[in-house]
DNA sequence: GCCGTTTTCGGCCCGACTGTTTTCAGTCG
């Protein structure tokens, strides 16, 4: 059992209680533990097998989850999800994705009309039975057959660099607007996350009204949601919604804050600044006296708010309620990791295989984005779609990667090569070809659909490799397309600590690969990342900051990222761990 | 359900907006 799959049950368990109406409070017990267990970075099994530790000294875990998590890890089942299946239907949680419609309405729905999908859901709001219910009317019931759309289409969220497209043009737009005197996007997206449910943006204006109206004019808005004296709501024909939030100057570092949470950090820091008399919301922060008179302090910007919790300026990215409290208190807030101490890209592809651009231009390209050195990295022959390199044509590649480097002083180019793992196991490249190369990756393509014994052994043997220097896209997933092969990634981090490998932060905004909470537990092993573009034009060595965004999330520094060494410094790596 | 230099019981972040009410519940972030 997996630490996902026990978060997945606990989840599942806070929807259903949530939905019985029970003590919100205990649903967040539940909702808290399944995020520790996602956050741990080991797997618990492991504390479990460990008499020394206990599941308890978990922060957010108490006697009756850790008992929870041992029964579903000894037998693979929950009883107490077992029994709450058996009393709602798993269906009816669907209608909960309907906007407007929470647990109580839901519930309400459930037992008075027997509603146990959205097509049963569809059907009674068409029969106008839904407005006929204690706390629903008419627009209640049209507003349903709204959201049903919506609801159907399951939970869809943005991929950032997508996200990052739209930001661009709200603010381009709210920008006209010159009343408007301070804009920033907040929410998930400010955060860095490698997807996006919905945009929000703060706004200092003096007059409400006009920036509103001005924000409902942002071509492709089908809906305005909400519009009260400071918020408003839209949703774009795409279906996303966004916010807009407006506030005077004395509250927008306040408001800032609040509004990039995540929600999970502001509990922890407005129970923080309740224990020491303080109110924290979106409006300032707050000295509550005994008699419940409130004084504003601070709230312009988001330093001044922290400050007054002596706590430093968390960066966005690590805004999670994972470890940054816990780094401020020690001191220990790490520096994370900028773009510009990115150095190298050791993952790219020309015209050789499947690349648009030939291997003149992709180091004339990666000059001209200031790189010191860059890999050439191009397929092996086992993936013959993308007329993968057999031995013979590595060599001949590498002649011309000599030649070229003959000509170039400010550039180093190593000779790569993007080596298949085969279905079988072992590498689609003889060893004595391998040990001439500079930079060999290895690359799970085919056979994803294996078990998670047999591809996590092919993993396991390429890292026994002495020639493989890193394992490229560990688990392989597409965002919103692919999920990730079954790999028992701790087993991969063992392997790279014992054979001193790298692992690679696939950078495409389409895989992201590690992912953040990959990047944390590799950084505590000591194990080096190495962020790539996996570039197959001259444009894809653009998308290098993706990689460093999930990388800071993933709470790394300059040091814990190899590509950010001067060439020299990297070449001794590269020999100090075996390779050539 | 978790947690404790105020507590082993009684707290648990906080506010905006809508639709249904006739003072507030539900939803959302």
């Amino acid at each position: 059992m997996t630490n996902q799959e026990i978060a997945a049950a606990f989840e599942q368990v806070a929807d259903l209680l949530e939905f019985q109406a029970a003590n919100p409070f205990r649903v967040r017990a539940y909702r808290n533990g399944a995020r520790k267990i996602i956050d741990l970075g080991e797997r618990v099994s492991e504390i479990i097998a460990d008499e020394s530790r206990r599941l308890t000294d978990l922060d957010g875990i108490g006697n009756d989850l850790a008992e929870k998590i041992e029964q579903l890890v000894t037998t693979g089942r929950l009883t107490q999800l077992e029994e709450l299946q058996s009393q709602v239907p798993a269906t009816v949680l669907a209608m909960l994705r309907v906007p407007g419609l929470g647990p109580k309405k839901a519930a309400v729905l459930f037992k008075e009309l027997g509603v146990e999908s959205l097509d049963q859901l569809r059907d009674a709001c068409e029969k106008q039975q839904v407005r006929d219910l204690k706390g629903f009317a008419a627009k209640t019931e049209e507003a349903i057959l709204k959201g049903l759309a919506i609801a159907e289409q399951g939970d869809k969220r943005t991929k950032w660099a997508e996200a990052d497209a739209i930001v661009g043009e709200v603010m381009e737009h709210l920008q006209n607007e010159k009343g408007i005197k301070q804009i920033e996007p907040a929410g998930s997206y400010r955060r860095g996350c490698e997807t996006v449910g919905d945009l929000d943006f703060l706004v200092e204006a003096a007059d409400v009204d006009v920036v509103m109206d001005h924000f409902g004019e942002f071509p492709g808005i089908s809906d305005v949601i909400a519009r009260g004296d400071t918020k408003m709501s839209v949703r774009l024909a795409s279906g996303m919604q966004m916010d807009l939030r407006v506030v005077p100057k004395e509250s927008f570092g306040a408001a800032l804050q609040y509004f990039t949470g995540s929600k999970a950090h502001n509990v922890e820091l407005r129970g923080r600044a309740k224990q020491r008399g303080l109110k924290i919301n979106e409006w300032g922060v707050f000295q509550v006296e005994e008699d419940g008179t409130e004084t504003y302090l601070v709230g312009r910007n988001e330093a001044e708010v922290y400050k007054a919790m002596d706590l430093p300026c968390f960066p966005p990215e690590i805004r999670e309620d994972r470890e940054e409290f816990q780094w401020a208190e020690a001191g220990k807030l790490p520096k994370l990791l900028e773009r510009s101490d990115i150095r190298g890209d050791l993952h790219t592809h020309t015209t050789a295989t499947d690349g648009k651009a030939t291997l003149v231009e992709m180091v004339a390209a990666a000059k001209e984005r200031g790189l010191e050195y860059i890999a050439i990295t191009d397929h092996s022959k086992r993936v013959t779609m993308a007329n993968g390199l057999d031995a013979k044509r590595l060599l001949a590649q590498w002649k011309e990667i000599d030649k070229l480097q003959e000509k170039q002083d400010s550039i180093k180019i190593l000779k790569g090569i993007e080596c298949d793992i085969l279905e079988k196991g072992g590498m689609d490249l003889p060893d004595d070809v391998l040990a001439q190369a500079d930079w060999v990756i290895a690359s799970v393509h085919y056979g994803q659909n294996q078990p998670i014994e047999q591809i996590t052994e092919r993993i396991l043997g390429a890292l026994e490799n002495p020639h493989v220097d890193i394992i490229a896209h560990p688990t392989g997933r597409l965002i919103n397309r692919r999920a990730p092969y079954a790999v028992d990634m701790d087993q991969v981090f063992k392997a790279a600590v014992k054979h001193k490998k790298m692992l690679e932060l696939n950078a495409n905004p389409a895989r992201l690969d590690l992912h953040d909470q990959h990047c944390a537990a590799a950084r505590k092993l000591g194990i080096p990342i190495v962020i790539s573009t996996d570039a197959h034009s001259t444009a894809g060595l653009d998308v290098m900051r993706y990689g460093v965004l999930q990388a800071r999330r993933g709470g790394l520094t300059a040091k814990d990222v190899a590509n950010t060494l001067p060439w020299e410094k990297f070449a001794k790596l590269l020999k100090g761990r075996g390779g050539q």
